[in-house]
DNA sequence: ATTACAATGTTATAATATAACAATAAAAGA
DNA sequence: TCTTTTATTGTTATATTATAACATTGTAAT
């Protein structure tokens, strides 16, 4: 399982470093720019990181930004159940880890009495700052 | 309001034929070459009728395959508020008209006692073909 | 040591999306 | 009507996001 996975490699750690020391979601080329000074230089370098860092779930992209944050909730790292909410003002980001939403969606059956374990749940609204 | 528009535009009607004829999402250049026999050959004559198709709730985008998809729920036309399966395998999806489902999500609040009206939201699995 | 697998470095290119601006068309107000 | 405003269109160019392909190097197990 890619979840039991312990050491990370060089360029894996240099792209989670930054990625955990912005309050907000980044992009993969502000991500690009900002790890150039060490060492990695193209695309390919920080994609490969960042598919991997999203498989171990150390980051979460959000997908109606194509962004990447780094996970602040333990539990998720292993179920590949997200949800955040987006200040659609201000683009702030929160992961929400609400173990009662969670047991929500992985017990939710669609029409056909199909279950799903993974999803990706995006919440928009204005935040209090921007309220 | 923009859902009380009533008449759609030349461009925006071929589009949005195009992708209600499609049982699965589109991609914008998918759409782009299907259409250009009806005279539209620029991306931006594809992605202004998107944009006005999401806004009006004609058709949702499914963030996580950057491809967009017919609305056949006729109660979240107005709401904003969204939810799919989605097959990782052979990639179906399906628009999820649950009004329990849309209940529980709208009325859900974060630790801030946050409420959201608008939301996304993309489950994943295999579907019964797939399973 | 040999083998397998994961990660790296590199160049090029694919795929997705928007900026900017001139021209038309449609709708609303006088 | 006519005139003003707003939405839509056509067009070219470019920005942004992401992957293909391939040679090389590092790591870990046998
Ligand atoms: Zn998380
Ligand atoms: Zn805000
Ligand atoms: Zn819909
Ligand atoms: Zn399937």
């Amino acid at each position: 399982m890619a979840q039991k996975k312990k050491y990370l490699s060089k360029n894996q750690k240099i792209v989670l470093d930054i990625i955990e020391k912005s309050a907000q979601p980044m992009k993969a080329y502000s991500i690009l720019f900002n790890v150039q000074k060490k060492g990695l230089k193209a695309p390919p370098q920080v994609y490969r990181a960042l598919d991997k860092l999203v498989e171990i779930g150390k980051i979460h992209k959000i997908e109606s930004r194509n962004a990447f944050i780094a996970c602040r909730n333990s539990a998720c790292t292993i179920t590949n159940a997200t949800a955040f909410s987006i200040c659609e003002s201000c683009e702030d980001v929160k992961e929400i880890s609400s173990s009662k939403l969670s047991k929500y969606l992985s017990n939710f059956q669609d029409k056909e009495g199909m279950k799903f374990n993974k999803y990706n749940l995006e919440f928009f609204g204005l935040c209090k700052k921007c309220k």
